[in-house]
DNA sequence: ACTAAATGCTACAGCGACTGTAGAATCAAG
DNA sequence: CTTGATTCTACAGTCGCTGTAGCATTTAGT
């Protein structure tokens, strides 16, 4: 039973030192052992919980869905239809922003296309915002934080 | 002069009473003439700001980009350079992003078509994020917030 | 004129997912 | 034995708002 300090463990996780205490404080992974002197103490499975947080993020997972998913994941008796739902839901979210990305990006490269370069008064650019024409706008949404 | 009152701002612009306050707090717009019991009064060019605002942040600007185009803005006469390096700034952040997200709903894809759905213990979803492939990861860097 | 609903005000707390700071203790290497 | 790296706790700050509480004022209807 190797055990290995929280710096340690960051680095074979790739998560920083201050992002694993920070999971540890809103419980989305177990308390360690300490040492004597009150330092954390983890094992191998630390490593493994990690990582799999650490590629659930990059996957773009919010915080809820991997607590969702480390939960199914203790349980392997179970139909994997949750898991299913929870990667599939987020692959909507992320079809859904890309989509209001791609839009974002044709309406910025008209912007600029359409500015010419000459003084700040004739601006494309600036015109183009003042004008309230509602291009993309006019949903009432805040923009998703995908 | 017609004055009115935050909430017909608010309409006229597509904007929040509470952002529009907001906005005000954080100094990104001036501090209106208040009324004699103490309320805001705006004038039409309160809405133009506005909406150069609500646009900016619809193409995604970030609250800094939106100020310093407010400011090059109110200098009318200057070479737009600087607006159209904002703005190209803006859009490479947004194609940057519309990268990223395409290679996450790919590995998505990929991860989701390779669930047969038999139980969690064989769920490849599962099995996906665990095993710390490095398919998208290895960069040590935070998803950006666009 | 009176009343009820809508709107306005301030001040502060909370969101998500961290990051940064301060100040103290402990550890590992030379 | 000293120096520098690591670790600890606790709390504030980030961004762009949103929500709450508890008032005061305005507006519309009777």
């Amino acid at each position: 039973m190797k055990q290995m300090s929280i710096g340690q463990l960051s680095k074979q996780a790739g998560v920083k030192v201050t992002t694993i205490r920070y999971y540890e404080s809103i419980g989305l992974i177990a308390e360690p052992e300490r040492s004597q002197s009150g330092r954390r103490l983890y094992g191998e499975e630390a490593v493994q919980t990690l990582s799999f947080v650490r590629h659930g993020r990059d996957l773009g997972f919010s915080m809820n869905a991997i607590e969702r998913l480390l939960t199914l994941q203790q349980v392997p008796d179970q139909n994997c239809e949750s898991v299913n739902n929870i990667a599939r839901e987020q692959l909507g979210a992320v079809q859904k922003r890309l989509r209001q990305l791609h839009a974002l990006e044709e309406e910025l490269q008209r912007t600029i296309r359409a500015c010419k370069g000459g003084s700040v008064s004739d601006c494309r650019i600036i015109s183009t915002l003042n004008d309230h024409g509602e291009c993309l706008s006019d949903r009432h949404e805040r923009v998703s934080p995908l």
